[in-house]
DNA sequence: GTGATTGCAAAGCGTTTGCACCGTA
DNA sequence: TACGGTGCAAACGCTTTGCAATCAC
Protein backbone atom coordinates (compact mmCIF):
# COMPACT_ATOMS: atom_id res chain seq x y z
CA UNK A 1 0.00 0.00 0.00
CA UNK A 2 1.19 3.06 -0.92
CA UNK A 3 3.92 5.04 -3.11
CA UNK A 4 4.39 8.70 -1.81
CA UNK A 5 4.67 11.66 -4.39
CA UNK A 6 7.18 13.57 -3.26
CA UNK A 7 5.59 17.17 -1.63
CA UNK A 8 4.88 17.45 2.43
CA UNK A 9 2.94 13.86 2.18
CA UNK A 10 5.85 11.98 2.34
CA UNK A 11 7.16 14.08 5.18
CA UNK A 12 3.66 13.29 7.20
CA UNK A 13 4.07 9.60 6.57
CA UNK A 14 7.36 9.01 7.75
CA UNK A 15 6.07 11.11 10.82
CA UNK A 16 3.72 8.29 11.01
CA UNK A 17 5.93 5.39 10.57
CA UNK A 18 8.61 7.03 12.82
CA UNK A 19 5.99 7.43 15.90
CA UNK A 20 5.16 4.04 15.80
CA UNK A 21 1.98 4.21 13.44
CA UNK A 22 1.23 1.87 10.52
CA UNK A 23 0.70 2.86 7.02
CA UNK A 24 -2.54 2.06 5.74
CA UNK A 25 -4.37 3.03 2.95
CA UNK A 26 -7.06 5.24 4.61
CA UNK A 27 -4.09 7.10 6.55
CA UNK A 28 -2.52 7.50 3.08
CA UNK A 29 -5.12 9.36 1.22
CA UNK A 30 -6.10 11.55 4.06
CA UNK A 31 -2.54 12.81 4.21
CA UNK A 32 -2.63 13.18 0.71
CA UNK A 33 -5.74 15.57 0.47
CA UNK A 34 -5.32 17.88 3.25
CA UNK A 35 -1.53 17.93 2.59
CA UNK A 36 -2.98 19.59 -1.05
CA UNK A 37 -5.93 21.30 0.13
CA UNK A 38 -5.77 24.97 0.12
CA UNK A 39 -9.59 24.99 1.93
CA UNK A 40 -10.10 23.48 5.00
CA UNK A 41 -11.85 20.31 4.90
CA UNK A 42 -13.99 18.38 7.05
CA UNK A 43 -14.25 14.86 7.81
CA UNK A 44 -16.96 14.58 5.72
CA UNK A 45 -15.62 16.27 2.52
CA UNK A 46 -12.20 14.52 2.97
CA UNK A 47 -14.13 11.18 3.22
CA UNK A 48 -16.03 11.81 -0.48
CA UNK A 49 -12.76 13.07 -2.04
CA UNK A 50 -10.89 10.02 -0.49
CA UNK A 51 -13.31 7.41 -1.40
CA UNK A 52 -13.27 8.07 -5.49
CA UNK A 53 -9.72 6.67 -5.07
CA UNK A 54 -10.06 4.11 -1.93
CA UNK A 55 -13.60 3.00 -2.29
CA UNK A 56 -14.14 0.48 0.51
CA UNK A 57 -13.10 3.69 2.75
CA UNK A 58 -14.81 4.32 6.09
CA UNK A 59 -16.02 7.46 7.03
CA UNK A 60 -14.71 6.16 10.57
CA UNK A 61 -11.34 5.56 9.37
CA UNK A 62 -10.73 9.68 8.34
CA UNK A 63 -11.72 10.86 11.70
CA UNK A 64 -9.61 8.23 13.44
CA UNK A 65 -7.15 9.57 10.97
CA UNK A 66 -7.86 12.98 11.63
CA UNK A 67 -7.03 12.12 15.61
CA UNK A 68 -3.38 11.17 15.00
CA UNK A 69 -2.63 13.67 12.64
CA UNK A 70 -3.83 16.49 15.04
CA UNK A 71 -2.40 15.11 17.80
CA UNK A 72 1.05 14.98 16.14
CA UNK A 73 0.22 18.70 15.03
CA UNK A 74 0.27 18.38 11.43
CA UNK A 75 -2.86 19.32 10.77
CA UNK A 76 -5.17 21.94 13.06
CA UNK A 77 -8.89 22.94 13.05
CA UNK A 78 -9.96 26.75 11.21
CA UNK A 79 -12.44 28.35 13.51
CA UNK A 80 -14.92 29.91 11.28
CA UNK A 81 -18.57 31.58 12.31
CA UNK A 82 -20.37 29.00 11.48
CA UNK A 83 -18.49 25.91 11.68
CA UNK A 84 -15.03 24.97 13.12
CA UNK A 85 -14.52 21.65 12.12
CA UNK A 86 -13.03 21.85 9.39
CA UNK A 87 -8.67 20.74 9.28
CA UNK A 88 -5.78 22.04 7.60
CA UNK A 89 -2.58 21.14 7.08
CA UNK A 90 -0.48 22.93 9.82
CA UNK A 91 2.23 25.50 9.02
CA UNK A 92 5.63 24.88 10.42
CA UNK A 93 6.41 27.68 13.08
CA UNK A 94 3.57 29.74 14.69
CA UNK A 95 1.61 31.21 12.35
CA UNK A 96 -1.85 33.26 12.01
CA UNK A 97 -4.68 32.29 9.63
CA UNK A 98 -5.99 34.30 6.98
CA UNK A 99 -9.16 33.46 5.09
CA UNK A 100 -11.02 33.99 2.45
CA UNK A 101 -14.82 34.74 2.80
CA UNK A 102 -15.72 33.98 -0.67
CA UNK A 103 -13.75 30.84 -1.37
CA UNK A 104 -12.67 29.55 1.83
CA UNK A 105 -8.69 29.53 0.94
CA UNK A 106 -6.84 29.68 3.78
CA UNK A 107 -3.27 31.16 3.94
CA UNK A 108 -0.79 32.04 6.96
CA UNK A 109 1.50 35.12 7.88
CA UNK A 110 3.70 35.76 10.32
CA UNK A 111 2.09 38.46 13.09
CA UNK A 112 5.89 39.39 14.20
CA UNK A 113 5.07 41.70 16.68
CA UNK A 114 2.05 41.06 18.97
CA UNK A 115 4.85 41.48 21.85
CA UNK A 116 4.34 44.73 22.85
CA UNK A 117 0.94 44.73 22.46
CA UNK A 118 0.34 41.56 24.90
CA UNK A 119 2.62 42.37 27.25
CA UNK A 120 0.74 45.75 27.40
CA UNK A 121 -2.37 43.93 27.77
CA UNK A 122 -0.47 41.68 30.93
CA UNK A 123 0.06 44.57 32.26
CA UNK A 124 -3.48 46.34 32.03
CA UNK A 125 -5.02 43.18 33.31
CA UNK A 126 -3.20 41.12 35.40
CA UNK A 127 -3.48 37.73 32.89
CA UNK A 128 -0.49 35.89 32.39
CA UNK A 129 -0.75 35.80 28.76
CA UNK A 130 0.46 32.08 27.39
CA UNK A 131 -1.10 31.95 23.76
CA UNK A 132 -2.45 34.34 21.33
CA UNK A 133 -4.68 33.03 18.18
CA UNK A 134 -4.90 36.00 15.34
CA UNK A 135 -7.01 35.71 12.22
CA UNK A 136 -7.91 37.44 9.68
CA UNK A 137 -10.94 37.21 7.08
CA UNK A 138 -11.26 38.86 3.87
CA UNK A 139 -11.22 38.13 0.11
CA UNK A 140 -8.55 37.25 -1.52
CA UNK A 141 -7.03 38.62 -4.77
CA UNK A 142 -8.31 35.70 -7.28
CA UNK A 143 -11.74 36.52 -5.64
CA UNK A 144 -11.98 39.99 -5.82
CA UNK A 145 -10.81 39.78 -9.86
CA UNK A 146 -13.79 37.79 -10.04
CA UNK A 147 -16.72 40.04 -8.15
CA UNK B 1 -43.78 37.87 34.30
CA UNK B 2 -40.77 39.05 34.98
CA UNK B 3 -39.19 42.27 36.92
CA UNK B 4 -35.98 43.58 35.58
CA UNK B 5 -33.72 43.88 38.42
CA UNK B 6 -31.14 47.06 37.07
CA UNK B 7 -27.52 46.27 35.16
CA UNK B 8 -27.34 45.37 31.53
CA UNK B 9 -30.15 42.51 31.57
CA UNK B 10 -33.00 45.46 32.02
CA UNK B 11 -31.32 47.15 28.57
CA UNK B 12 -31.39 43.68 26.66
CA UNK B 13 -35.15 43.10 27.51
CA UNK B 14 -35.96 46.85 26.47
CA UNK B 15 -34.24 45.80 22.86
CA UNK B 16 -35.95 42.45 22.88
CA UNK B 17 -39.08 44.17 23.12
CA UNK B 18 -38.02 46.93 20.72
CA UNK B 19 -37.48 44.55 18.41
CA UNK B 20 -41.12 42.58 18.28
CA UNK B 21 -40.17 39.92 21.06
CA UNK B 22 -42.34 39.19 23.70
CA UNK B 23 -40.92 39.30 27.51
CA UNK B 24 -41.57 35.55 28.21
CA UNK B 25 -40.10 33.70 31.42
CA UNK B 26 -37.14 31.36 29.69
CA UNK B 27 -36.28 34.82 28.08
CA UNK B 28 -35.89 36.67 31.39
CA UNK B 29 -33.84 34.11 33.00
CA UNK B 30 -31.84 33.24 29.62
CA UNK B 31 -30.81 36.95 29.40
CA UNK B 32 -30.30 37.07 33.50
CA UNK B 33 -27.91 34.69 33.61
CA UNK B 34 -25.94 35.75 30.39
CA UNK B 35 -25.76 39.20 31.72
CA UNK B 36 -24.46 38.36 34.72
CA UNK B 37 -21.46 35.49 34.47
CA UNK B 38 -17.92 36.02 33.70
CA UNK B 39 -17.62 32.72 32.34
CA UNK B 40 -18.82 31.25 28.57
CA UNK B 41 -21.88 29.51 28.81
CA UNK B 42 -23.49 26.29 26.96
CA UNK B 43 -26.68 26.26 26.41
CA UNK B 44 -27.05 23.38 28.66
CA UNK B 45 -25.43 25.17 31.32
CA UNK B 46 -27.68 28.00 31.38
CA UNK B 47 -30.70 25.85 31.35
CA UNK B 48 -28.99 23.96 34.17
CA UNK B 49 -29.00 27.14 36.03
CA UNK B 50 -32.02 28.94 34.71
CA UNK B 51 -34.25 25.27 35.35
CA UNK B 52 -33.39 26.11 39.16
CA UNK B 53 -35.63 29.54 39.13
CA UNK B 54 -38.18 28.32 36.10
CA UNK B 55 -39.08 24.54 36.71
CA UNK B 56 -41.16 24.25 33.79
CA UNK B 57 -38.18 25.52 31.75
CA UNK B 58 -36.90 23.68 28.43
CA UNK B 59 -33.74 23.41 26.94
CA UNK B 60 -35.62 24.09 23.45
CA UNK B 61 -36.51 27.40 24.59
CA UNK B 62 -32.72 28.39 25.75
CA UNK B 63 -31.47 27.61 22.19
CA UNK B 64 -34.37 29.69 20.70
CA UNK B 65 -33.42 32.39 22.96
CA UNK B 66 -29.97 31.50 22.34
CA UNK B 67 -30.24 32.44 18.45
CA UNK B 68 -32.39 36.12 18.64
CA UNK B 69 -30.03 37.15 21.34
CA UNK B 70 -27.21 36.34 19.29
CA UNK B 71 -29.02 37.98 15.98
CA UNK B 72 -29.77 40.71 17.88
CA UNK B 73 -25.90 40.79 18.56
CA UNK B 74 -26.11 41.02 21.98
CA UNK B 75 -24.42 37.72 23.19
CA UNK B 76 -21.80 35.78 21.05
CA UNK B 77 -20.05 32.83 20.83
CA UNK B 78 -16.55 32.07 22.11
CA UNK B 79 -13.89 30.13 20.09
CA UNK B 80 -12.21 27.42 22.24
CA UNK B 81 -9.65 25.04 21.21
CA UNK B 82 -12.28 21.90 21.97
CA UNK B 83 -15.63 23.53 22.09
CA UNK B 84 -16.80 26.90 19.89
CA UNK B 85 -20.41 26.31 21.62
CA UNK B 86 -20.65 29.01 24.69
CA UNK B 87 -22.08 32.35 24.96
CA UNK B 88 -20.79 35.49 26.77
CA UNK B 89 -22.58 39.22 26.61
CA UNK B 90 -21.55 41.07 23.85
CA UNK B 91 -19.48 44.37 24.55
CA UNK B 92 -20.49 47.43 23.20
CA UNK B 93 -18.03 48.03 20.72
CA UNK B 94 -15.26 45.90 18.79
CA UNK B 95 -13.76 44.28 21.51
CA UNK B 96 -10.91 40.89 21.58
CA UNK B 97 -11.12 38.78 24.18
CA UNK B 98 -8.68 37.27 26.59
CA UNK B 99 -10.00 33.99 28.18
CA UNK B 100 -8.29 32.49 31.42
CA UNK B 101 -7.11 28.94 30.63
CA UNK B 102 -7.80 27.93 34.56
CA UNK B 103 -10.97 29.27 35.34
CA UNK B 104 -12.95 30.14 32.04
CA UNK B 105 -13.61 33.65 32.86
CA UNK B 106 -13.50 35.68 29.78
CA UNK B 107 -12.50 39.45 29.69
CA UNK B 108 -12.16 42.06 26.87
CA UNK B 109 -10.13 44.46 25.69
CA UNK B 110 -9.18 46.95 22.91
CA UNK B 111 -6.77 45.88 20.31
CA UNK B 112 -6.05 49.31 19.47
CA UNK B 113 -3.13 49.29 16.71
CA UNK B 114 -3.62 45.92 14.64
CA UNK B 115 -4.37 48.52 11.69
CA UNK B 116 -0.32 48.83 10.82
CA UNK B 117 -0.64 44.70 10.56
CA UNK B 118 -3.25 44.51 8.66
CA UNK B 119 -2.32 47.32 6.23
CA UNK B 120 1.11 45.09 6.12
CA UNK B 121 -0.98 41.95 4.94
CA UNK B 122 -3.03 43.36 2.69
CA UNK B 123 -0.22 44.80 0.90
CA UNK B 124 1.91 41.22 1.01
CA UNK B 125 -0.83 39.17 0.52
CA UNK B 126 -3.11 41.05 -1.87
CA UNK B 127 -6.27 39.88 0.38
CA UNK B 128 -8.73 42.66 1.24
CA UNK B 129 -9.34 42.16 4.68
CA UNK B 130 -13.06 42.33 6.39
CA UNK B 131 -12.48 41.30 10.13
CA UNK B 132 -10.07 40.68 12.44
CA UNK B 133 -10.31 37.96 15.32
CA UNK B 134 -7.68 38.38 18.42
CA UNK B 135 -8.08 36.17 21.19
CA UNK B 136 -5.43 35.73 24.01
CA UNK B 137 -5.23 32.82 26.43
CA UNK B 138 -3.68 32.95 29.79
CA UNK B 139 -4.19 32.98 33.11
CA UNK B 140 -5.88 35.91 35.33
CA UNK B 141 -4.59 37.07 38.10
CA UNK B 142 -6.58 35.29 40.79
CA UNK B 143 -5.65 32.19 39.50
CA UNK B 144 -2.48 33.09 39.47
CA UNK B 145 -2.73 33.82 43.09
CA UNK B 146 -4.10 30.03 43.59
CA UNK B 147 -0.99 27.93 41.94
C1' DG C 1 2.09 -14.53 13.26
C1' DT C 2 0.49 -10.67 15.91
C1' DG C 3 -1.29 -6.65 17.22
C1' DA C 4 -2.76 -2.41 15.12
C1' DT C 5 -6.26 -0.90 12.00
C1' DT C 6 -10.27 -1.28 9.46
C1' DG C 7 -15.42 -1.07 8.21
C1' DC C 8 -19.86 -1.91 9.67
C1' DA C 9 -23.67 -1.17 12.60
C1' DA C 10 -25.33 0.76 16.53
C1' DA C 11 -25.05 3.95 20.19
C1' DG C 12 -24.41 8.65 21.75
C1' DC C 13 -24.76 13.46 22.00
C1' DG C 14 -26.05 18.12 20.98
C1' DT C 15 -29.24 20.56 18.25
C1' DT C 16 -33.39 21.26 15.43
C1' DT C 17 -38.17 20.47 14.01
C1' DG C 18 -43.36 19.35 14.25
C1' DC C 19 -47.08 20.18 16.75
C1' DA C 20 -50.73 21.20 20.03
C1' DC C 21 -51.22 24.10 24.00
C1' DC C 22 -50.38 28.38 26.44
C1' DG C 23 -49.57 33.26 27.69
C1' DT C 24 -48.13 38.03 26.40
C1' DA C 25 -49.50 42.03 24.43
C1' DT D 1 -58.49 37.65 20.92
C1' DA D 2 -54.53 36.65 18.02
C1' DC D 3 -50.41 34.96 17.28
C1' DG D 4 -45.77 34.50 19.03
C1' DG D 5 -43.69 31.51 22.25
C1' DT D 6 -43.50 27.24 24.83
C1' DG D 7 -42.50 22.32 26.08
C1' DC D 8 -42.64 17.71 24.72
C1' DA D 9 -41.24 14.08 21.76
C1' DA D 10 -39.29 12.73 17.78
C1' DA D 11 -36.10 13.52 14.08
C1' DC D 12 -31.68 14.76 12.73
C1' DG D 13 -26.65 15.04 11.70
C1' DC D 14 -22.23 14.47 13.24
C1' DT D 15 -19.09 11.82 15.94
C1' DT D 16 -17.78 7.90 18.78
C1' DT D 17 -17.80 3.08 20.25
C1' DG D 18 -18.05 -2.23 20.12
C1' DC D 19 -16.70 -5.83 17.55
C1' DA D 20 -15.13 -9.31 14.32
C1' DA D 21 -12.46 -9.46 10.15
C1' DT D 22 -8.33 -7.75 7.91
C1' DC D 23 -3.79 -6.12 6.91
C1' DA D 24 0.96 -3.92 7.67
C1' DC D 25 4.88 -5.03 9.74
Amino acid sequence: MVSSSGNISEGWLTILKSNGFKLTGPRYYVVEILSRTEKALTAAEIYIQAEKHYPSLGLVSVYRALEKLEQLGLIQRVHQKEKCQAYIAAPAGHEHLLVCASCGRVSFFHGDDLSSLVNGIEKKTGYRVQEHWLQLLGICEECQNNE
